[in-house]
DNA sequence: CTGAAAGCGCTTACAG
DNA sequence: CTGAAAGCGCTTACAG
C-alpha cells in the first residue's frame, strides 16, 4: 500500500504527451490563452493528464498568482464549540451555500487554533492567501490584522460592519440602525413615550449603530431626550433593582436592551425585575435589540428583531466574488432585520 | 484604495538587515538550524522583519514542503441541505474539531455541485488532490470513484464501513454488529424470545452488518430460527397491518427495525400498528437499530442505539493523518454505539 | 556562522 | 501554434 509516490506534475504530463510543460499549463489552466492550442495537441495533453491522474497543485498555482476556485472562511472565534454553534452556524450555512452555488470550494481556516484568541498572522504566517479570497467572521477581531490584510490587497469581506481607521473595508452587515429605530417606532405606536435604553459599554460598531438607531427613532417619534434614560452596563455597573424602580417612578414604561453575544444583559434585566417585583410586560415592556442565543432561563418569546444570518453569509460570498472578478473597490451592504412581535411588549392604556 | 503594494518578502528583509535571504529564512523559520545563526545577526533580521511588517507566505512555504496542511472533506450527498443537516452535522463537527486540533485547515468540497449525484472525478480530474488527504462521507457513493482513488494512492478515510472489491479501504465505522446483537440480548433479558426483524432490501454494508448482529444475538440468546420472522421492506412491499397481526398471532412480542437514512421504516411500522389497533409497547415492543433523524410524527423516545458520530469524524481525521505521515497501509476502526433505553420496549410478563 | 544556488510546481510574457 | 525562460517566495543541502 501507500507508495507515497509523489503525484505527477505538468512536467510528467508534458513528457508523456511529447510537448513542453508550458503547453500543458496552457491547456490545463490557460483560460482564454488555452484556445490558442491546436486541438490535436490539446487532446494529447488531456489524455496524458488523465492517464497519469494529474491534478494541478493548488499551492503552486497560488504562489504564482493564479486562482484556485477556493474561498476561505476565517473566524476570529471558534465557530464549532458548543456555546457558539447556534449563533455562528447560520452564517456558515449561508457562506457554504453560496460558495457551492458559485462552484467554489470552501476552506475553513481551522488551523488558526481552537483557542479563544485567533490571529490571522499567527506566528507571522498568513495562511489566508491559499484561498482566492476570504470571508471573515467574529466579534473579537484584531484591527491590525485587518489593516495588514487590506494593505496586502487580499480580497476579503467581513460579515458584520467593521471599521478600521484609514482603511475602507468590505462588509455585509445587519441594519442595526434601521431595526432599532423601527423598534422605537413600534413602542411609540403602542403608547410608550418614556423609554430606558440598556446598553453595554463596549464601544463597538454594533453598539454604536443601535444607539444611533435609538436616537433616530426618538426623533422620528417626537420623543424628547428628557423622557429617556440610558444606562451603560459593564462588569462593575450591573443593573440594580433600585435603578429599575427609579425608572418606573420616573414614568418609564419600556426598556430596550442591547444583547451582547450571550443573554447576560437580558438575564441582568430579568433579575433586577424579579428582585423589584416588577412583571414583564405587565409593569414594564421589554424589547430586545437582536436575537442572541438564549439559555433555558431566559427562553421566552421576547419582542425583538432577528438578523438575516444565512443571507448575510450568502451576500458576503457574492460580494467577495465581485471583488475578485470585477476588480471593484470595497463594498458595503446592509440587510434588513426582521421584527418579531413576541410577548414582552404590551400596549399602554391611554 | 488598493495600495497594490505587495507585501515584503525575505529578500526585502535581507536587504534591510544587510544579510542574505537564506539567513533570513534560517532565523524566521529555521527551527533547529536557526540556532546556528549568530545572536547579533538574528537580532538584526528580527528587527528588520518587524520594521517591514514581514509575514511568512504560507503558500510558498507549502510549495517547498510538498504538503498543504489541508485536509479535504468530500460528501457524496450535500451535507447542508435542511433535511440532512441533523444527520451529517455531528460528523462534520468531529472532522472539523480534529482537523483544527492537528493544526490543519479543512477544505469542504462544495463545488462538486449541490445536486444529489456527486462525483469525485468530475470532468476527469480529481479535485480532491488539492488537499493532502481526504475524509469521505455519504451513503450514495460511487464504488468506481473509490476504486480509482485508491488506485491513485491518494490517502483517504471513509466515515462508515465501505467495501469495494479488490481494494482495501480505510474507514471508521459504527459497530452495527455489536450494537444490534446487544439489542437482541436486551430484548431477550426482558423476556422477548419471539422476534420480528424489519429490514430494508437495499443490500448495503450497514444492512448486512445489522442483520449479522441480529443473527449473532439470536445464537447468543439461544433463540432458534423458527422463533423469528424477517421481513424486507421496499417500495413494492410495505409492512401491512395484516402482516403485523400475523406476527402477533404467531407469538411475536418484539420488532427490531432497521432505519434507513430517514424515519420511513419507523413510520411504516407505526402506521401498520395504528391500523391494526396495536399499541407500542403495550402490545408489541419496538427497538430501533440506530438513531435516524425523526420527523415530528415519529418523535418519541424510541428504544434504540446511537452512533458516536462526532467521535467517528475525529477518528477518521486521526487515521487519515496516520496514513499521511506514518506511511501505514489501510486501516479499519470500529467504534461502539450507545444503547438508549427509551420507552418503546417493555418487559414481558412471565 | 553565512551565502550562493537549486528547486518546489506552476503561470505568463516573450520569441520564434 | 509551441517552447524556452523567468519568476512567484520560500527551504535546505552544500560550500566556504
Amino acid at each position: 500500500m501507500a507508495g507515497q509516490r509523489r503525484s505527477p506534475t505538468q512536467v510528467d504530463v508534458a513528457r508523456r504527451a511529447g510537448v513542453s510543460q508550458a503547453t500543458v499549463s496552457l491547456v490545463i489552466s490557460g483560460g482564454a490563452l488555452g484556445n490558442q492550442v491546436a486541438e490535436s495537441t490539446r487532446q494529447a495533453v488531456l489524455q496524458a493528464a488523465a492517464e497519469l491522474g494529474y491534478t494541478v497543485n493548488a499551492v503552486a498555482r497560488s504562489l504564482k498568482g493564479g486562482r484556485n476556485r477556493m474561498l476561505g472562511l476565517y473566524t476570529f472565534e471558534p465557530v464549532f464549540p458548543v456555546d457558539q454553534r447556534d449563533f455562528y452556524f447560520p452564517f456558515l450555512l449561508g457562506v457554504e451555500e453560496a460558495t457551492a452555488a458559485y462552484g467554489y470550494d470552501l476552506l475553513l481556516f481551522s488551523s488558526a487554533g481552537s483557542g479563544g484568541d485567533r490571529r490571522i498572522y499567527a506566528g507571522g504566517v498568513n495562511r489566508l492567501k491559499v484561498a482566492d479570497g476570504c470571508v471573515l467572521l467574529g466579534r473579537h477581531l484584531h484591527r491590525d490584522d485587518l489593516a495588514e490584510l487590506a494593505k496586502e490587497d487580499f480580497p476579503f469581506v467581513f460579515v458584520g460592519r467593521r471599521e478600521v481607521p484609514g482603511v475602507e473595508l468590505s462588509y455585509v452587515a445587519a441594519d442595526y440602525v434601521g431595526a432599532t429605530s423601527e423598534m422605537v417606532a413600534h413602542l411609540a405606536r403602542l403608547g410608550h413615550r418614556r423609554l430606558a435604553y440598556l446598553k453595554v459599554t463596549d464601544d463597538r460598531e454594533w453598539t454604536r449603530d443601535r444607539e444611533a438607531g435609538f436616537r433616530q427613532g426618538l426623533v422620528a417619534a417626537g420623543i424628547p431626550d428628557d423622557q429617556v434614560r440610558v444606562f451603560a452596563m459593564d462588569e462593575r455597573a450591573a443593573l440594580s433593582a433600585v435603578r429599575l424602580q427609579d425608572w418606573l417612578a420616573a414614568g418609564i414604561t419600556a426598556v430596550l436592551v442591547e444583547p451582547t453575544d450571550d443573554d447576560s444583559a437580558i438575564v441582568a434585566l430579568e433579575n433586577a425585575a424579579a428582585e423589584a417585583g416588577v412583571r414583564i410586560p405587565d409593569d414594564v415592556s421589554v424589547a430586545v435589540l437582536g436575537d442572541p442565543p438564549l439559555s433555558e432561563a431566559t427562553a421566552r418569546d421576547w419582542t425583538r428583531f432577528t438578523l438575516p444570518r444565512e443571507q448575510m453569509g450568502r451576500e458576503a460570498v457574492r460580494i467577495l466574488l465581485e471583488l475578485l472578478n470585477d476588480n471593484v473597490s470595497a463594498r458595503q451592504l446592509y440587510l434588513d432585520c426582521t421584527q418579531v412581535a413576541g410577548d414582552s411588549v404590551t400596549e399602554l392604556p391611554e
